[in-house]
DNA sequence: ATAATTTCGGATAGTTTTGTCTTAAATAAA
DNA sequence: TTTATTTAAGACAAAACTATCCGAAATTAT
């Protein structure tokens, strides 16, 4: 569903999310070793979220990633998942047709129109925030 | 979603069908053609369907690909997906976690639950045989 | 039998994704 | 100003996926 980097991604931007609720930046090794996942590659993959506005960071002694909390509230998980693997799991036909649409749709292209949808509306209607909250309260794990 | 080799098997199935409801077998280079597929691998992925017993062939003069009549109204776009792909995207945890469930449940696990077991419903819901119906109505297409 | 046709199976090659390493740049503290 | 810390960025390596090629095996037709 998600590419290795989309998962890092969001494992690490909601690791980030939490420990900034509590005013705190995190490094790029306690990213790695709190969500299982391999620290160079997650780096990168940082790196890219940076650029995009997603996430902020800052170089130096007592730097690390960090994200605003009124940001954290206004960023749906869509927006993280279009940033690293675009948005072809919400638009792209699901056999691979070029064009793909209701005038001259694949087999499965009405299926999927539902499934794509309700994917992608969930996926917006979900904040960082919202994720964060289940792992400050334990309710969800981002290792294991 | 699917892997390339995933929908290259999908369409090929469906032109196989398409071509067996008229008692016609189908040779390797005429389904890559009708399905905008690369010849060897989709024929690879045919010879494990083969083997998995999804579809049948023949060798020799006259030979090529066929599926029984009966057997395109019983086997569920599913059964192609998890005998190319696996069951992951049915059953695995969209952040990658090794164990994800109910108890201890990745930040994204409840609302996956629902996508994933309503895609499941669906591919399992939707046989070969009502696929190839569109493609011969002319409705829906494999290659564009 | 022989020849022609077609799938089968293994080897090989290319491309993308995933992952690592190393050096540079930026920042802060001493 | 110097040093330590941390991200940034690019080169490099490994693995997985996609794709091709070729000879072997099976089947049919002549």
């Amino acid at each position: 569903m998600f590419s290795k980097a989309c998962e890092y991604g969001i494992k690490a931007i909601i690791y980030i999310a939490s420990r900034s609720l509590q005013d705190e930046r995190v490094k790029i090794g306690d990213i790695a070793k709190n969500t299982d996942s391999p620290e160079a590659f997650t780096a990168k993959v940082l790196g890219s979220l940076v650029k995009q506005n997603i996430v902020q960071s800052q170089t130096g002694p007592n730097g690390g990633f960090y994200i605003d909390k009124e940001r954290m509230r206004k960023i749906p998980v869509s927006d993280i998942v279009v940033a690293i693997d675009g948005n072809s799991l919400f638009n792209g036909c699901a056999l691979g047709l070029k064009e793909c649409n209701n005038l001259k749709p694949c087999p499965l292209h009405h299926k999927f129109l539902r499934i794509r949808s309700n994917l992608k509306k969930v996926l917006e209607e979900t904040s960082i925030y919202e994720l964060t909250i289940g792992i400050q309260k334990g309710e969800t794990i981002l290792a294991n």
